[in-house]
DNA sequence: GCTAGTGCACTGGTCTGACCAGTAGGCTAC
DNA sequence: GTAGCCTACTGGTCAGACCAGTGCACTAGC
């Protein structure tokens, strides 16, 4: 049986070559974002295809947030620039098909905003704590859940670009505001919102003085604070050391 | 100009309709993976309209991981199980592109690795650390790149499950695909191996000792050490405390 | 001369209807 | 009873058509 080592033949359709000619291009730079890819019109001359296979291509392109497509546009696709879109949404599917419990989402919130806190207190630039500042002072004078929320996203939105990783940013992003969906229809009371600044004021202070382990360990006890009246008492201590 | 709020009208293209009500059936459980789709005809007749724009709503389905329809068969569209096949491939996109850098990724590893060591350590049931023992067996009895390496992946998987976290489980996979795919062409010397195994060695030790953060830090440790090479110097400095 | 308005030539979105190569399961011939 | 064929499907692809939009060049009015 050690005779020639045949590969299993994978039919591939016309549509997917179409999709990886394009995704290479775009891989590789040499379609950069803003740039027009043809119109469909033409892209079945150059592949010599039909229109119906080309467009079949461009639906798992725009499906992957490679282009998008206007209607009445003159020019053909847009190359976009990459947005976190596809790997959210691909995300919020794992979560929705209940492959995920809030408990890990949460506890993943927890380890990834806890890297973020470290690398903030060793990265941060000046500018970056003034906004860190600001989004504290917006959040004390917030008047309502949403402008609190803003304000919220915003803080740790900087810690996390702090952290100079973004790969951190994005996923820190993506879960954050998946769990805050699956938890908006529950109320959240004021009081929690005082607590909560508070826990930011320490937290932000522990990174000012560059003091990385102790922030994470600050920012995934406010987490932990936050969501355990939704979790499973205990689901979460694990992760605070 | 406080007139009555208009929303911005969103025009909403047919298949897109389409690929809403399905994958909302898949979310809410009412379409369990293994069952089939309605064939594309019977799918035109349902939602009324024409056979392209049911292709390209099940042409983004297929992208997004949902479906699968395979030429010939009988039966429809197939529902598949969730696969993070969909998360894989934006978050290559989002390294291939060069919005990553190869540091940002392995730092991300170190974050997520350690995070499933310190769980392990608490979690792990014996047959996990079994697992985890016959790996570490295959990895110094592995006699090329490859077999060692398929162990080396092994054995991180079994720490991953031991996580009990399935989102750092399936994160872990996929970067620490991408990142041997980015460095594959680079060579490994075989002396890097010993000092993997005894890395492996030492931080299982630690996690069967039930001791999170020393398995934490050497798992840090070890990745550290390997990738450094192909890194700036300093890159993975900030997470080694 | 310059601007405001109007066509027009294009775009993507959708539809219709057709053909092909596969597959599975029932039917027939042995 | 079984091996093999037949048929009625499937998805993949093609061709050609129509529509509602869009941007731009051109023109009519100032």
């Amino acid at each position: 049986m050690d005779g020639p080592r045949f590969q299993p033949v994978r039919t591939v359709r016309a549509y997917e070559r179409i999709v990886e000619q394009v995704e290479q291009a775009v891989e590789s730079g040499e379609l950069r974002p803003g740039e027009r890819l043809p119109s469909e019109r033409d892209l079945m001359v150059q592949f010599s295809v039909s229109r119906s296979t080309v467009r079949e291509a461009l639906r798992v392109l725009q499906a992957r947030g490679l282009v998008r497509s206007r209607p009445g546009d003159p020019n053909g696709a847009e190359v976009m620039p990459f947005t976190p879109a596809a790997l959210h949404k691909s995300m919020t599917t794992l979560a929705r098909v209940d492959e995920l419990s809030l408990a890990e989402l949460v506890q993943f919130r927890m380890v990834l905003e806890g890297a973020a806190y470290l690398l903030a207190a060793r990265l941060h630039t000046p500018a970056q704590l003034a906004e860190m500042d600001d989004a504290i002072a917006r959040m004390r004078a917030a008047d309502g859940y949403e402008s609190f929320s803003a304000a919220d996203v915003d803080f740790h939105d900087a810690v996390a670009r702090a952290s100079g990783n973004k790969l951190i940013q994005i996923c820190s992003d993506v879960v954050r505001s998946i769990v805050l969906d699956l938890i908006a229809d529950k109320i959240r009371a004021p009081e929690q919102r005082r607590r909560s600044i508070a826990h930011h004021e320490e937290a932000l202070a522990a990174v000012r003085a560059g003091d990385g382990p102790l922030a994470a360990r600050l920012a995934r006890q406010a987490l932990s604070d936050f969501y355990s009246p939704y979790l499973p008492d205990g689901a979460l201590d694990e992760l605070l050391e």
